[in-house]
DNA sequence: GATGAATGAGCATTCATTCAT
DNA sequence: AATGAATGAATGCTCATTCAT
């Protein structure tokens, strides 16, 4: 009895709440978020219209709620990995990538929409998030110095930031072309050709 | 002298698109696209509802015509500078920044908003910007090549478009600070902390 | 008793739906169907403009559940009349042309121009209603001939068409004259004056 | 120079309007008059949207305009006819159909939507065409009973409106169908099949 | 006669959201 | 928790028509 907060109709509740989410992704990664009504949602479920609003304050609120998913199962593998710093940096900008492309590009265009512009108001985390993205290089790079693989003069913050605006940049330009290349590889690439370039003068000896 | 065919008539009809042209941005500005009605652009100007629809077959298109006249100015200054291909180079960058950032973050929001979604099937123009920006600094690398400021070993594709990607990655989180901080000093930065970096191995000597 | 699964919720939504075809019945009779707006039908209910659309998914519909309201009533009178062959063909040209002019001109006027035009790509049901009625007829005749009173070489095809076409044009004068003499005293007329003539061959003795 | 009305101006200007007529008959044919603009019709022609106004008060007076030139060469062959009366009447009948056939369903379809409706408040001559043809069809019945055709006693009046409802009618099921079946065969065959049934009894002899 | 820029009325429709049941 | 009927704001867009040139 104690302890035991998942009764049968909490249960049924998270399994509700986690067919809408799914539903929802796959209809905004089929044809965008405008397009996708609550009705549509819902049905696909088999629950009622206004079933989603017991989940969802908004509708734009299960865009949050399938980014979160996203970026939780991103951050945990992308900082899971063990190695020295250079192959945990590249590990982390490469999945950074690999994720984002895997759940589809109308997913991460609908996420740029409606992150870019602030009349949304839309669940702050989503803006957050670069800041979240920031403090996570910048951590990486702390700890690169920590480990003694980077001189202590390096200019953490600039260098972090200088990472993340390449990252957003490859993805923006990826869903510029529509998906049409693979944003994984663009940045594989810039990691073989440019990322040493960068780090290099950075590296002790 | 030759080709002048603009009567009177002509005259006033390119008046009047510009006077829309100029209305809707300063109301995009200010509220954003969506927030901006028809009537709200030619009540401005003084025009009929209709008229809009003269000029521009959609609402979204203003935003097209609105883009073209920056960028063409962008392009225009931008390119006009004389100087040693890295001064060239800096202040194509810097300027594009400045640019972008003096005709308002909301503007450039909405662009990347209406740019990085493919269902408004909007004016192909704006996707090709993208391609656009890549050749332009895919030939000004290669006018340092051939003034001898870079090796011939340069890979031009892959660092114009290693530079396209920061403007625009720059410029993407410009936009989720509400411009709260500038992009041009952001990129100015960027020239002297990175570029150099990035740019010496591949400079002659 | 059995199937009475009317909530009270349910019964509130059947009386909505019919207070809007009501209204809409009469509004169209007014002004015809351009001339009467959404919302002009939904003020005459008391409900919220949307409302309509929870019943009727484009504004024609409406004018299909009107018409079939009315068929309905039609053809269970029409039917239900007992008597001779003659008595009851009589009974159902007359009566047909009894409720449609019952029904207003402008609704009918409505009603074809609605149905004569393909692009609407209105409700079919409308379209099937010329078969409908000739299979009424068809039945008719055939009865006729099961009862002895006609003959069994009577083409009963041809038959009922010719009458089917017959209510029909005199239907489509009646609404060019918009409805300035009665449709039903016409098609008396008819049925005294050559109604015998082209069933006298075909019947028995 | 005297008489000399048609100018080389004036004769443009009659090209110019048959232009339009043709345009609008073809588009109208494809698409129906409502999905027609004027500044299709007039692209078409290759003159500007105004142009259209200076032949034509109202975009339904073209209609009216095709209309005209379709039935006055309809009544010109109809009535050339020589014969004995009921082959005048047949061919009458049949040619009827064969001339609205040839025209297009769209076509006809649209002349009755817009005859039927009375706000349109269009050209009255195509209401007039109702009784233009009862009229027709009355003196063609009327010159049965001069010729000695005809017995003196025939109701006229009654029989050549029954002969206008029924060609109407033929003609609204014909548009009902979308023209899916032949109006000149449909009325071929009624006349061979009842058009005798109703003529004989005021046959003479 | 031809032009074509300007007009501006006019409304169906969508759909996120609420709330009584 | 689930339902689903009701809400109602909010506006882009068309296009027939006019008229100054």
């Amino acid at each position: 009895m104690a302890g035991q907060k998942l009764t049968k109709r909490k249960l049924e509740a998270l399994k509700t709440r986690e067919k809408l989410i799914k539903a929802a992704r796959e209809l905004i990664q089929e044809q965008g978020l405008d397009r996708t009504s609550i009705s549509e949602i819902t049905k696909r479920c088999g629950v009622a219209n206004g079933t989603f609003y017991t989940y969802f304050k908004r509708k734009e609120d299960v865009l949050s709620a399938i980014s979160i998913e996203i970026f939780n199962e991103l951050y945990a593998k992308a900082l899971s990995y063990e190695g020295s710093f250079l192959q945990r940096l590249e590990f982390f900008l490469i999945n950074f990538a690999a994720y984002i492309e895997e759940s589809g590009v109308r997913l991460c265009q609908e996420w740029v929409r409606n992150t870019v512009n602030p009349k949304l108001a839309l669940n702050d985390d989503d803006k957050v998030k670069l800041d979240f993205d920031l403090n996570l290089l910048r951590s990486l790079i702390a700890s690169g110095v920590e480990q003694g693989a980077l001189r202590v003069e390096v200019e953490v913050d600039a260098l972090s930031r200088l990472l993340v605006e390449l990252l957003y940049g490859q993805m923006l330009c990826w869903d510029f072309s529509d998906g049409t290349y693979s944003y994984k590889e663009r940045t594989k690439e810039f990691c073989e050709k440019f990322l040493p370039l960068i780090i290099k003068p950075y590296l002790k000896e």
